[in-house]
DNA sequence: CATGAATGAGGGTTCATTCAT
DNA sequence: CATGAATGAACCCTCATTCAT
């Protein structure tokens, strides 16, 4: 709810875009094709192409291609962050806040809205250095939500390496399970999430 | 001893290019530029201008910018299992193996030779579909290394989660490093062999 | 009356190009420069610039250089073939017909439209194997105009020799006069229709 | 004999090649690819790799490419007057002459040493300003062979049409037959030959 | 807002030619 | 004479972006 609120005031604010907009299609198509083909890979006419536009009338919407995937990586954090929020707020204890920042990253990877996440994750480095600026401050925020569980489990000695270190192997690990994991596998969602659980709680 | 008659054997056949010759300069100047700006940043000129030649020379040492990435990768893959067969071959115990492992795929990616092996992580998808094709078994060889030593950690009840899955896992943690882990930070590198040994030991 | 139909009907179609569209006149300068240079020593910018635009502008129109002289190509075929279908219909007797099929495939390699229809003789071999294979059913239909008129006069033992092979000794004749008759010369088309007429008739 | 004089003489002043030596093979494979695949889609390497030899080595007996196809070119204006001149010698009559001299362009284009003449046919327009120049005077003096035959004939009143026409539609009609006729088909060489020269003879 | 022709810089690649060995 | 690495200009084509309609 109060999550929602954040939601609606950006996208009243400009900064995301309401899903059933035509900026809005433009971004989720864009998410799928970033994350499918790379971001050089895909060219602006095949967005257009995918949301049934021509290539021209994208620079309507967004000013170029960059401003796109900067967008793409915005809705990718903020929908993520609201999830983190909403969860943290019903975990208990350091063992469970953290199991819920797992299962939240977990997710926007891998979930039906992890095209934009994979996207922040695997394209960074393709975002000019503006647009990495104007987002900095929001992935520091993002990770400041992971460092605050990670500390609360170091200081009742829950955590096998220090939270700094931890942080980075879980990020890692979590992420590239972009790569291969598939919730429809042997493996299930949640036993995924407990398997990176128990690797992070001695 | 083993381990350089391979790797001299494959120069000899043409596989892995002499560090000293035109051929090898050139892998190395591309394998750098492909990790830092990317495969798809990097232009043919970008390699020759670092290697000292004009673009045309490029295209007498490897047929098209596709095989030098491939060239570049088969690099990374080959140096990478010599040191991983040398490390095995000195290392006792399951704990000790799964330790040798950590420790050279680590270095492989953030060592001195660590471009190239960042390259096959982080480009792979941009090699092309018949270049994955010649390189996969190769990897798959090189998977079976780390797979048959964490099935025997496995069996003695060491390891935290099974071995297919643990190895995506520490896979993910390991190469992400490459983002964030300096060898002259804060954090040494044994250290940090120790920290991600913790979390897949119980 | 009815050739304008076919013509217009391809037209809209998208086979063949309006002369006074962007396409057209792209084909127009086209054909003028692989006559006068051949296909290969004609660059795409060549004819960007003689048709007043830049180089990247051409694959708006068509998807590369190819599909240029495919175009060209057909242009030729159906015009030539258009021109032959109205002077049949007016011919008399085998004689008749057979002076205007030559009338015609003179006119089409030396008149104003001369271009395309030199452009399918002299650089046949440059078309892409797809573009050949696209084309050629339309030739056989060209060439049967021939033989057909051919078999007429041969039965009426108006003939030389047999119509398969007066054919080719015609097409050879016919088309080299695009390298030395001038219409404008001593000797007047009328003339050199007589003059091959005499040849092939007894 | 005579011919076999000039021949050798031009062999010994450098302007054609002995057969047997470097600069023969070379020729005669230049002459092949030159005619199969056009003297532009030549590269020099492939007539190096046909000869068994390196790219570079070429220009040590030529001094480019323009040479070779110049040389390719006499070499088959040569070959084919020193076989018309021995067959006018021993023809007899205006049309025993006129046949010898179609059988031997027609065997000049279709024989066994066909390559070098079919390049001279074919690829013309291609040799550089200086080679044309070079030639001509060489290919007018093979035309007036046919011209002075042609003028008897006509004076005899045995000629379908103007000497200076017929030269040019029988020329037409002879060099195309390298893109239809095969020696070893339904019509046998002298057929072909007769069919021909009943086209010129009324 | 949508269109789509046009832009123009830049990409990978080719290839005749040179030249030190 | 042969080699083969190097040259460097030119080629076809791509693509983000602009703009008149």
């Amino acid at each position: 709810m109060l999550l929602q609120t954040v939601e609606q005031q950006l996208i009243e604010q400009g900064i995301l875009a309401d899903p059933q907009s035509p900026r809005g299609r433009l971004l989720a198509h864009a998410a799928k094709l970033f994350r499918n083909k790379g971001y050089q890979s895909t060219t602006v006419r095949d967005i257009a192409a995918a949301v049934g536009i021509l290539s021209g009338s994208i620079f309507h919407h967004y000013k170029n291609k960059d401003a796109i995937l900067k967008a793409v990586m915005l809705e990718g954090i903020y929908h993520s962050m609201g999830q983190m929020h909403a969860a943290l707020e019903q975990a208990q204890g350091p063992k469970g806040k953290l199991r819920a920042l797992i299962a939240c990253e977990l997710d926007s990877m891998n979930g039906s809205r992890g095209d934009a996440m994979t996207v922040v994750v695997n394209e960074w480095r393709f975002l000019s250095d503006g647009g990495q600026a104007d987002i900095l401050s929001l992935r520091e925020e993002y990770e400041q939500l992971w460092i605050s569980v990670l500390e609360q489990a170091f200081e009742q000695e829950l955590l096998q390496c220090p939270p700094s270190v931890m942080r980075k192997l879980l990020y890692g690990a979590i992420t590239w399970t972009d790569k291969w994991f598939r919730p429809d596998g042997e493996l299930s969602e949640a036993q995924l999430i407990d398997e990176i659980l128990k690797l992070a709680i001695r």
